[in-house]
DNA sequence: TAAATCTCTATTGACTCGATAGGAATTATG
DNA sequence: CATAATTCCTATCGAGTCAATAGAGATTTA
């Protein structure tokens, strides 16, 4: 499961891509509208912007930005940013790879072969799925309205 | 990723799917071969029989062994167990469905619905691994040796 | 110079995780 | 029937994580 903390980010990452071009959003107003406790708001995007998700204006009329066009953000990239590596374990992870400290051979773990697999199909969804798929399918939604 | 529990689980369960069978298998051969505190293993594998994995004999004598044919034990099976749902949120969960509370549509989501292809994606992948896909893995590889 | 805003670190309480302990219940066996 | 062997169950522990809040510091604009 996803921490509050991901889909918290994921709410937030989606209305910045919906001002996508726009002036900086400041943290109150990303709070707001994406209906996320302020001060808590503030430490998630302050990790996006650390892992190059966010750019930041300080001062006054100051605020957040996508540091990438809406296309080039993926949801694997915000859940590794918020909750960690996809894999569900650290011997099939590509981004925090290490070793099973009892693991004998890596080549015929019974254990690893299916977990690659899982990580594999999982990083392929959440590669292809990006905060312009997200907009377009909210846009889509609220035409109907 | 896998909790600790979950990979423990693995291990014990390849074990048991090695010695199908055969008499029941004591807690503590089973901790000793697959490499898992004893006492941690008990309450694992507790756990395992009160959700129809495991069947148990007590007293003298008495053991662990498979409830069902390892090709219909997957790893989904064990890791719903130890681990939980695979969905990434509840809403997108078969096992632990319930909505979240400030969804306004479940319908136009646009994170439910990438979640929902991931769960998906991990569900297939995970339920068409068995227990016995596992120990022919294994078989193979020592085959080799 | 002052106001507005992001930045950073600390703290809190509740919960989870991994592990251990120990007694209760059950069963086989001599 | 007594005893030993085994699973069953619940409690406990320390360390860590999670969600949230707080508040002082740094930066920028007007």
């Amino acid at each position: 499961m996803l921490s509050q903390k991901g889909r918290y980010a994921l709410h937030a990452l989606i209305v910045l891509a919906e001002h996508d071009g726009e002036e900086p959003m400041m943290i109150a107003d990303i709070a707001e509208e994406a209906g996320v406790p302020r001060k808590f708001l503030e430490q998630i995007l302050l990790e996006l912007r650390k892992r190059g998700i966010l750019r930041s204006q300080r001062g006054r009329s100051g605020g957040y930005q996508l540091a990438k066009a809406p296309k080039d953000i993926s949801f694997a990239d915000i859940i590794r940013v918020t909750d960690g590596p996809l894999a569900l374990a650290p011997c099939v992870s590509v981004t925090a790879y290490h070793r099973c400290e009892d693991c004998e051979d890596e080549k015929t773990c019974a254990i690893r072969k299916a977990l690659l697999l899982a990580r594999d199909a999982t990083a392929d969804v959440l590669e292809s799925q990006t905060l312009a798929s997200a907009i377009v399918t909210r846009r889509r939604s609220s035409r109907k309205n």
